[in-house]
DNA sequence: CGTTCGTGTAGGGATTTTCCTAGCCGGTTT
DNA sequence: AAACCGGCTAGGAAAATCCCTACACGAACG
């Protein structure tokens, strides 16, 4: 029987997880969240195998709150469903401490084989994800890497897709304008970002922002 | 007896849909689309009394999509289910043509009781949106108005969505630069922004962008 | 040990965008 | 008719940003 907590912010997404899960004998669906701080206050109570976490939890959500639950309960099997099939998403939340990583759009059978999967300890990654790390890493893609990006160019990312300006960023820094305007080119070009509208796209799928 | 189409890209949350409705005696689902282009597809085959839409398909969505829908099926009743709970997007979903919103927090219950109201002909809006509206254009609050933009000014925050600057835009519509910038500042502060981020990440709730 | 590379830092000049101001036009009010 | 208002249009000056170039420094490399 696997006991397993439901993390989701849409009740009707919930409530439909519960029926696909109702017609499964070995699968029990013990308790369900709606926000990050009550999944963090939940979890201190029941007893679970398997967490289904969604990437977007109003609160405390993505790869903080991985990270954070992975922290505390290291060996709690954490499954991501995602709306995002971006492989940067899926690539730092499993960096973050889920086991597996799967998105809506899968069907069902899928959905079960994944928590099969991640309630026995293994990884589990969305096929087609899988494939574009595959060619990725294979060097026949080369493009939006955040890993390539230096720490200092990732955090004036983060403040321009939070909306700062140049110079506000600059200002912050305590570095010259210039500075910041060489860093925000650089990342741009790695990311092969066209525009600061692609910043802030980008940094939404990813749950900053 | 309902007879309905489920359009949504994520296949778990149609089949949880599914599973819902399958406990459901008067309501059949006859079909599923994953695309906009699909449904519009579908909906030349197959009769039906509900189309249960969700704002964020791929291809042809959102406003857009649901304009389209109306204008060449001005009898079948739209409900839209979103995530966002945002007046505009609720606001503009319902302009366009759809007869019912709702957003996917809400429960299974409420749910259907959005679907035969819709079905019968009845408008339903979700009501914590409806009390924001009510709210709203009672004048307590001012804010983030998109009706009160121009045309001008949509068309304009839109373009900056796609992440075109200023200069791209007046070359496009061919005006000044200065009009185009004239026209940003003006959409900005009439919507509340405070950055050209606010507007990217404005849009992309919306499904524009 | 010299070279190369990645990173953080800017300057100078060009370009873009903002800010403030204002004209024009069509519709409404007085 | 005169006055007014909202929406679209810019100009000139100023600020912000970009583009190209450069340099220092530490790490990796031959």
């Amino acid at each position: 029987m696997i006991r397993m907590l439901i993390a989701d912010d849409h009740t009707i997404m919930r409530e439909g997880l519960k029926q696909l899960f109702s017609l499964v004998a070995d699968v029990q669906v013990v308790a369900e969240a709606e926000s990050g701080t009550q999944l963090i206050e939940l979890l201190r109570q029941v007893e679970i195998d398997l967490l289904l976490l969604d990437m977007n939890m109003p609160g405390i959500s993505g790869e903080i709150l991985i990270a954070r639950l992975h922290a505390q309960y290291p060996s709690l099997p954490i499954l991501v469903l995602s709306m995002h099939n971006e492989i940067h998403i899926a690539q730092r939340a499993l960096r973050a401490g889920a086991l597996g990583y799967l998105t809506k759009d899968r069907d069902p059978e899928t959905l079960l084989a994944a928590m099969r999967r991640v309630v026995s300890g293994q990884r589990y990654l969305d096929p087609g994800l899988a494939e574009q790390i595959a060619l990725q890493s294979s060097g026949l893609k080369q493009q939006t890497y955040v890993e390539s990006l230096s720490d200092r160019e990732f955090q004036i990312l983060r403040l321009l897709a939070h909306g700062l300006s140049v110079n506000q960023i600059a200002e912050q820094l305590v570095i010259s304008n210039k500075t910041v305007s060489t860093h925000k080119t650089r990342l741009m070009e790695k990311m092969g970002f066209g525009s600061t509208a692609d910043i802030v796209r980008f940094a939404m799928t990813l749950g900053i922002s």
